[in-house]
This record gives structure tokens, sequence and C-alpha cells, in this order.
DNA sequence: AAGTGGTCTAGACCACACA
DNA sequence: GTGTGGTCTAGACCACTTG
């Protein structure tokens, strides 16, 4: 469907800091274009006299928004509007069993393949190694006893040895490596592709119906852990992002 | 294609500040689960104490790693290593002209369609308005001469008056919108659709083939002020997505 | 009741970029 | 040089939560 989403929650009131009001004041001057991109603002000093309070308070306030790339600062030039170039937003990818519940629906899986190998040429690829030990697992997600997702996922054994004992057929690999395995970095990939044969009959849909695709690569300092894709019926599913500053 | 994404870059290793210091080395901590979710992690006196500086040092690296959800404070009890329980990521959506041109491709598009009109029921319900003036633009996007994506657009001209007036035969209407309004909120919906044979005719696919729809719904506290829907063809195209904690 | 984090102060020194 | 922001200090009071 094509329903618009909600409104964005009303901004808390909250017990407001001198911090978060000073933050406030300055991103409503922006918003409302009273503040141009490209404007300088005042410095830390006279905004200190303004609100008379210590520069480390206003400091705090700037330093937010330019975190969020509301403001840029240059030294001894001073702090200035940042002129806006891309729309960035947050999105979130939770686990399928906590995607599915938290839709208040039944969350059920069937694990349909593990296989542990050495790593193919596809596999070394996709974790940038020379060679070494894999785990293959493929699994179908169902809400409400409907396919809602299909999952092929590679882990790499030389980085997560636990996972070659874990048992996988009562919690989903995604929920086993959110428990276990820290990454400090991951890259996604979102496109969209026609339903084959194999997809269409897992999925329960028809051929060429369009499905969305989200891989992951997932990383830690130490190496690649693990690539994942997942397919949904598209008719059925949509990514959520919000604005992020 | 499918293949894998460059790895992160390597973290500049930069004019480390303290507070940095501090930050990295407890990121580094929880990364290498050496402090396993849950866990709490020292006090702020004996942070102090370890990297002799004052508090007000130790709270600001440990503010920014609460941001970032690798912590969880509670007061009277601690500090604690967050559980994790979703992947965000950080999505960029560059305006077509930008996003085309830094691919190193030529870029052009065409107006297909300017309609100024009394909101219908769907702009109503798109633009969360009981009634008032619209303005509908509709515009392909090239590539190198060829077809990159469709963009249909309502703008709510109640809020952007300045829309009315504006050529959008040289600009298009996402970078137009970019350098005259300012929104406080963005929400974007992300799926796979067939193309229909309108959509397929003007992306040059054949009918059927999968696409990648992104629709945006922008906001500013008065209000809605448009509302795009854009369709890329699906082969050729993917969204791209970091981690963000 | 006690001790945590939340917030703020009124200074300070420094590097850097600009004039 | 000069003045900006970057960073830090050594305190302080308060609210909250939890033991």
């Amino acid at each position: 469907m094509n329903t618009p989403p909600d409104a964005p929650a009303p901004t808390a009131p909250a017990p407001t800091s001198l911090k978060d009001r000073i933050r406030i004041d300055i991103e409503e001057l922006i918003m409302s274009g009273e503040w141009q991109p490209g404007t300088r603002i005042p410095y830390e000093h006279e905004l200190m006299l303004k609100y008379d309070c210590s520069r480390m308070t206003v400091n705090k306030a700037l330093a937010f928004l330019v975190e969020r790339g509301l403001l840029e600062r240059r030294k001894r030039a001073g702090t200035f509007v940042a002129i806006p170039t891309v729309h960035k937003a947050l999105i979130d990818f939770p686990d399928m069993r906590t995607e599915v519940t938290e839709l208040g629906r039944h969350y059920d899986f069937d694990l349909i393949r593990r296989i542990e190998r050495e790593a193919t040429a596809a596999d070394r690829s996709h974790l940038a190694i020379a060679a070494g030990p894999v785990l293959q697992l493929d699994c179908l997600h169902f809400a409400d006893g409907t396919p809602y997702a299909y999952e092929t996922r590679i882990i790499n054994l030389a980085l997560v040895e636990e996972a070659r004992t874990a048992r996988f057929d009562r919690e989903p690999p995604g929920c086993w490596l959110f428990e276990h395995v820290r990454w400090s970095d991951a890259r996604h990939r979102i496109s969209a592709i026609n339903a084959d044969a194999a997809i269409g009959g897992l999925l329960a849909v028809r051929r060429e119906q369009a499905c969305l695709q989200i891989e992951r690569w997932t990383w830690r300092d130490t190496g690649r852990i693990t690539y994942v894709k997942q397919i949904h019926a598209g008719e059925t599913y949509a990514l959520r992002a919000e604005f992020r500053n």
C-alpha cells in the first residue's frame, strides 16, 4: 500500500537543559530559513553573553549541530550554517525475529540448508579471504505461518568458531550472531530483483514478482564476519527510513 | 552485480584528543568482546583516575558512545555496555543531479508534466491537508542519455509559494527544493515494484522488470512540504547504506 | 540514604587560519 | 599578529534511582 507514514512524533517538551535550549533555538532559526545556508552565526563568545552561560555549554550545543550536519565550523572564521547536499536517513535492520514479532505476528523459521565447507570463489569474494572454512546457512522466515523472507548467509568460521557447534534449529542465525559477535562496521546494498522459480517457490509468489533484496557484509577490525542476503516479496514488504541529519 | 563493497576506510589516525582516546579504548574493549553486552563499565570517577583527567572529559567520551548506542547509562547504577537489538545504517539520498554527476556520468532531465491544481484525495492524503493548491511535477532523469529514474512529485503550494513561479526546465525540482526549503523531518519508504507498461516505456525496460521505488514525505514544523516517488530500473540500481550505531 | 550520572561554571592554554 | 574554535580543568549543585 501507499499510505503516507504518521507524522513525526513531536519532540518531547522534556526537561530541557540549557544546552538543548540553545541547540533548539538555533535549529529553528535554520529550519525557518531565517539563517540561510552559508550564513555566519554568532561567535561562541556572543552566544555566551546572550544565554548568560559558560562557553562550554555553548560549545556542546554547537558541537551537536556540527555532528548533525547543520553547522560547519572554521577556525578563525566562525561557525556557519551548512549547505545541504544530501538527504541522510537512518534505517533500522532488526533481525527477522524481532521484526516479525514487533509487527504483532507469530514468528517461525525453517533452516533449509547448513553446509560447512572450504570457501568457494564466491565465498572468498564476499568475505575477502584467500581461503578458510565457512558455514553456509539458508533459511526461510515465516510470519503467521506465511513465508516472510528467504535468507542465505555465509559465516567466516575462522573468525566465529563458536558457529561450528551452534545449533540453528531453534534460534535463527541472525539472532545468534547478534548475541555472539560484535561488528565494527557493516555495508548494506538494497536492490530490486525479479523472483526466479526457486525464490518464487520459497516465498510463494509468482515468477517475476518484484522482490526487495537486502545484502549485508559485516566486518570486525580483524576481518569480515559474515555475508547475508535477504529476499522479501515486494508487494508485502517495504523498508522504512527516518530523516537523520 | 553482486560485488562486495570495499572495506571501510581505516579510521583516521588523526590528531587524537584525550576524549577520543578514551572513546576509542572503550570502543575496542566492546568490539573485541572483552566487555560483553550488559557489563557495567568503570564509573566516571574511576576513569578520571585511570586517564588522569577531569570528569568532563570522561563524560564527553561516554556521552558520545551513548549517542552511538554502544553504551547505556542508569543513574545511581552506572554505565553499561548496550545490548544490541537492531542494525542501524545511514543511507544517503542525494538529489538526482548530484548522484549521477558523482558517478562520473552526464546528467540531464526532462520535465514531463507540470500541473497546478487543487489537492485531490491522493494529494490530501500524502500532504495531510484538508484542501489547498498543489503542484505536481513529473520528470525523467537521465545518465549519459539513458533513462536513470522516473520521479513524480507533489509540492504543497501553501507552504512553498515560490514554487509557483519557479522554472523547472533547467534545474530539477529536487535541487530546487534543496536550495529553497529546509525540512525538519522526512520519512522514506523503499520497496520493490514490477514495471507496468507506462514505467517500462519511460525507463526503457521490459514489462514486469523489478524496479526499486523510493518514496519520501518531507515535513517542516508547519506541515508537509512535499511527497516524491522515484522509480529506478532494478538491475542497474542499488542503494547503499553504511553501518551507523 | 548514598552515590551515580546530568549539567554547568569560570576560567585556561593551544593550534590554526586568516588578515 | 589576532581571534576563532578545540580542548581541557577542577571544581560545583542537583535529580534521580536504587540498594
